[in-house]
DNA sequence: GTGGTCTAGACCACC
DNA sequence: GTGGTCTAGACCACT
């Protein structure tokens, strides 16, 4: 698994996880219908407690990323991804603001903060094109 | 004061200050020099313990945003605002990625990702009276 | 643990603790990677409230001296101890400055003072049992 | 004056200035029986509080660095400085043990510590020699 | 049980 | 009046 996890970070954990499950969504690494790990197996491969990794892929089943099936176990959402709600909008308008207000006060320009961004949404794309596309 | 805060929201009350207080920077409605209300006249206006806002206060201080003046209190720092450090670009990097990875598995183009950094870019800067325009 | 404080000193009691517990590391009785007392059970040890435990690690965990651990808790950093920053030899200068001032007015001669200043160094390495002696 | 403050430091003002005042005498910058200025002027010229002067003088007359006359106002003690105290050594021992144990601990060497304390010792006397040294 | 956050109320040093 | 410190007691998220 292509997951890593910073153990001090103020971030909580099944947070860190579920967001680097959600970039191998991005990214490819996973496929829709793809299995996951079960959770046992996926905790003991992390070194952490089996409660965090059940968080993690429970936001995700909650937003529609995954789908919890009694024989399969866990696997990435075979149908559609889930689309874009306000709510989600609206995190993204006032998380992008706040780093925007920092970059902006710090001298970041305009120019050298939006190329960043646009890095940003690349750097999870790329290794989609040339993966094992297992 | 400008702060609006979401006591509900599960964002620390003392980050919502810093953020916004940041924004009032970035927007320039709070200028260098200017002296900010003392914890206890702005706790008392947001409906908050004062301990609440001395941590905002210092974790701006901290960061260098902010100077704490023996005699004029809180002020913004007069002089130069703290640069680009690592750690920020760092965080912002990162925080971008989970954002834009989330928004691309959504089905959000590059181009609309892009340009809703920009418009928060913009955004912040908007209410600006008249300050460095840069 | 073999903190003692003074409480009725005018050094903030945080100060005193983040103090001794560097003196700690210093010795080799605090070894790194080692885990801490939790605040609860320290202060408790102490006789002193979990916000001022609390506060003097959080101003080791600033400089770098400590961790705070997801799983662990509170350790002492495993790793690379800070450096030797600007700041802290400004510290370092100052402080040093203005006991020396002090003692040079009140008589005491170059090689007194030098003499107490390599003692005060060897004691605090004095009860190393087999740390990194460099 | 040579005086200078930093009104943003977390060290008390009349420290700063009763610190630096016993620093001009260990460099004979202020000589035994010379005349010092005024509350009222010294205030002026710092920009500070009267009260700020007044609680530095205070403290050096305390501990016998200063005479207050009726007439010819605060002079430097004329006669014999105070002597190497109890209470001052266990000072100094303290706070040099504390900056000894930060610097061991960020790796400074005994020697490199001790050429400091040394350095300082010396820049304090620095200003000695060109003097008119009476 | 751990640290993180928040509240309430208090005292103190400084200016 | 200002920030700094300390206490007491509480709730919560995380592991």
């Amino acid at each position: 698994m292509f997951v890593e996890l910073d153990l001090q970070s103020e971030e909580p954990i099944y947070m860190q996880l579920a967001d680097q499950l959600i970039e191998g969504i991005a990214s490819g690494q996973l496929r829709p219908g793809e299995p996951l790990p079960s959770v046992r197996s996926l905790a003991a491969d992390l070194g952490i407690n089996l409660h965090t990794v059940n968080k993690a892929y429970n936001v995700l089943k909650q937003e529609g990323f995954l789908e919890v099936h009694r024989k399969k176990g866990v696997i990435i959402q075979p149908g559609a991804m889930p689309a874009i709600t306000e709510s989600f909008l609206a995190k993204l308008d006032h998380q992008v603001q706040v780093l925007a207000a920092e970059a902006s006060v710090r001298g970041m320009s305009e120019s050298a903060f939006v190329e960043r961004c646009l890095r940003a949404y690349r750097h999870v794309r790329n290794n989609m094109s040339g993966g094992t596309t297992e």
